[in-house]
Order: C-alpha cells, then sequence, then structure tokens
DNA sequence: ATAATTCTGTTGCCATAGCAACCGATTTTG
DNA sequence: CAAAATCGGTTGCTATGGCAACAGAATTAT
C-alpha cells in the first residue's frame, strides 16, 4: 500500500484518506502481461487506471493497417482518466510492451470524491494534455532533421548529458511521423554531422542545433 | 444571463446557481477585437473563458516564424480550462479570428464549485482532448489526399450533404500541416477526380473515397 | 469608386523522405 | 544451444509534396 502514497493521484493526502478513496474508487491491482491490450479504441470504458510498473503504448491503427504510436506511459502515470467523464470513445489502443501492474479505479462517483483528488486528478489532465500538444508540435515540423532535434531537445535532461527515449526505433519514428529507416537515415546523418551520438535508446546531444 | 443557460460549463444547472457559480468564478464579459491575443503561448494564466460569440484560433509559431493552427473555437466552446489547474504553461497561443464576445472565469477555487460544474468541466475537457486526438490523427496519415478525406469525412454531417470549414485554405492547409498550395492542387485534383466539389469554405463529399 | 490587401488557384522545380529490399546484429523462444 | 524472430542500419528508386512565383478573384479599406 505504501507505494500508493507516491502517486500523483493521491498526492498531498493522508494515508487514511488514500485507503478511503480506494475503497470508493474500487481500487483493484492486477497483472498484467505483455502484449496485452487494456483499453480499445473506439470503445467507452468507465475505469481507468495507474500504471505501477512496466510499460505501456497508446496506439492508432489507421485505414492500411498501420500503427501508429501516439503515447507511451512509464510507471506511475495515469491512463483513461479523461475518458470516463467524457461520453467519446477512446481514442487510442493501450497496449502492454512489457509485463506490467496495474492499478484499476472506477467507475468514478464524483460527488463522493475527495476535493484534493479531484484537484489531483485535473494536474494530471493538464500534464497529459501538454504532452499530446508536444507530440503535435513534432508533427508540425515538416523537416525530418528538426523535428528529431525538437523532440530529442525536449528528452534532454541537462546539455550534453545523455538520456534515453521510451522507443525503440521503429516506436521512435512511429511517434515521430517518419519511416523507421528515413529515421534511421537521417540519425546516422546527425551523428555524422556531429550533432547527435546515440546507441540504442541512448542519445547525446552534442554541439548547436542546426 | 439567459444565454448562459445554454453554455456546457452550466448545462443541467438551475439558474440561481449559474447566478452564483458566476460570482465564484468572478464570470465577467468582454469584447473582443479582432487581432487579439486571449491567451499567449508559453505564458502561465489563470483565468479560462467561454466564446460567447466569434471565432478564436488556437496557434503555434514555429522557430522560423511559421504559424501552424492547432484549434478553432467557436461561440459556446471553453478555453484554458485545463490550463488553470495545471502548473504548465500555454502550448498554444489564442488569438481572435474575428470580433469576439468572451466570458472570462477564475481564478478559481475548486473548493467553491459546484459539482455539476466540475462534471461539466470535465466532459467539456473530454471533448478538447478528443479533438485534439483527431487533429493527431490527421497529422500522421502520409498521403495529403487521405489526410484531407480524412478530415472532411469527419466533417461531414451526413452523406453528400454540403457542409462548411471553418477555415479558410491558409488555416486549413496549416490545420492539415500540409503546404497551401499543395492543399490547393490536390483539392483540385479530387474535383476533378469526382471525389469532392467545393467552393471556398463549403465542401461536398460526392462518392466512395478511395 | 478606387486602391490596397488578402485569398485562392496554378505551375515548374526538385529535395525530402517514403517504400522496399537486404543484411548483420541482437534478442527471444523453445 | 540452436532456431526464429525482432531490431537496426544501409541503399536505390522515385513519388509526393514543399517552396516560390505569379495571376486573377474577392474582400477590405480609404
Amino acid at each position: 500500500m505504501t507505494e500508493l502514497t507516491n502517486l500523483a493521484l493521491f498526492a498531498g493526502m493522508s494515508p487514511a484518506a488514500i485507503e478511503e478513496q480506494m475503497t470508493v474508487l474500487r481500487g483493484q491491482k492486477t497483472s498484467v502481461p505483455k502484449g496485452s491490450v487494456l483499453i480499445r479504441e473506439g470503445e467507452r470504458t468507465e475505469r481507468c487506471g495507474i500504471l505501477l510498473s512496466g510499460h505501456l503504448q497508446g496506439q492508432q491503427i489507421d485505414e492500411d493497417g498501420g500503427l501508429s504510436v501516439i503515447t507511451t506511459l512509464s510507471a506511475g502515470m495515469m491512463f483513461g482518466e479523461i475518458l470516463i467523464f467524457s461520453d467519446r470513445p477512446a481514442p487510442v489502443t493501450l497496449t502492454a510492451v512489457t509485463d506490467c501492474r496495474v492499478l484499476w479505479l472506477g467507475p468514478v462517483d464524483l460527488s463522493r470524491a475527495d476535493s484534493r483528488l479531484i484537484q489531483n486528478l485535473l494536474n494530471i489532465i493538464g500534464k497529459e494534455y501538454w504532452a499530446l500538444h508536444q507530440k503535435i508540435r513534432y508533427c508540425s515540423i515538416v523537416s525530418l532533421r528538426k523535428r528529431i532535434l525538437a523532440y530529442l531537445s525536449d528528452r534532454e535532461k541537462s546539455p550534453n548529458e545523455p538520456f534515453s527515449v521510451p522507443f525503440d526505433r521503429n516506436g521512435m519514428a512511429s511517434y515521430l511521423n517518419a519511416d523507421r529507416s528515413a529515421l534511421s537515415r537521417e540519425l546516422s546523418r546527425m551523428k555524422r554531422d556531429g550533432i547527435l551520438d546515440y546507441h540504442k535508446n541512448r542519445f547525446r546531444l552534442t554541439e548547436k542545433k542546426l
């Protein structure tokens, strides 16, 4: 239970209050094997959840059967929380890319919810909304090189420090709306041009962006 | 005051309750001339608002000074409501593309907010979130023709019926992440191919999409 | 009414990046 | 451990669509 106190949803709440909300929200921990689908695009859901461990991806499938990665979720992040208060169906399919543990919540009765919890919820929604806007910003950059650079710069914690991205090349290409081979090619070029260095999913930006 | 009862934020609330919340939320109607900036990208804001009349656009400016249209808002829609509960700065600049009337709200004290109001708020947020996902879906379609078609199909209310888009060509191109002339060219071709017909910002989809 | 500005369509040029195909490296599975 | 599958890089081909420039239409301003 102690791990719950670290969750953003319960930030600033006493263990007792958390305990109570866990009952109200019908919290339920489950194990989710790699490859499982937690939420399916186009379907309504009344539950949301928090990823306790593992790695999720939000994906869309286009009419040609192509898979497009929209989001990645790492431990501690929440999902579906916007959905449950709206009449809209899920915009993405949520898939476990590794084995996961998930805390399911809901259905949620707003009138019985702690006001601090709602505040936390809105905060979380704000962050997610922001992340979507980031993705849109990347999308709208025409030049692949600039797009890659924009993304990597945002991931960089401090200048010149190596950092990792939550994708393999395929996922990264998909997230950045690019072809995998085109991404590989451009990364090679950027390495050649001394802009960055990388190995697998670890990157390091070297000098000024051009 | 009566126009307030039609707003999604106050849905299902009594005139008296609305009146009260208007005080709590410090509602304030203002006129906003065309071209004004309501929220500036990168800045924090403590107020949100509802567009009573006119037309707004959410825009991002990329590093090359290019303008990218992210959203359009028409009368009745809310803006900034996600922002005020999060510590993130505004992801877009909100600009009045026509003269507008705006109802400003905030700062908001969650603990004094009507629970129905919060429910409405979450609902509105859900819709906006969904709209963003739509835009992302369009972005991730590589073929310009298919991208246009996806967008127009979503706007079409019923088959074969004409409908309008809330953009001029420039805005539409920007929203669809395309070059204006490329969009014009592709629209011409699609008209030639009998896929659609249009005049200015009114469109009509004719036969099956290919 | 006339001028000025904005909007839309058109066209030529051509670089970017998508696609396919291949290969070696790495990881997973049995 | 071997076999299979996934992953990442490379390369050639080429269509798409970005860019620039122009012109006529439409809208707005004076």
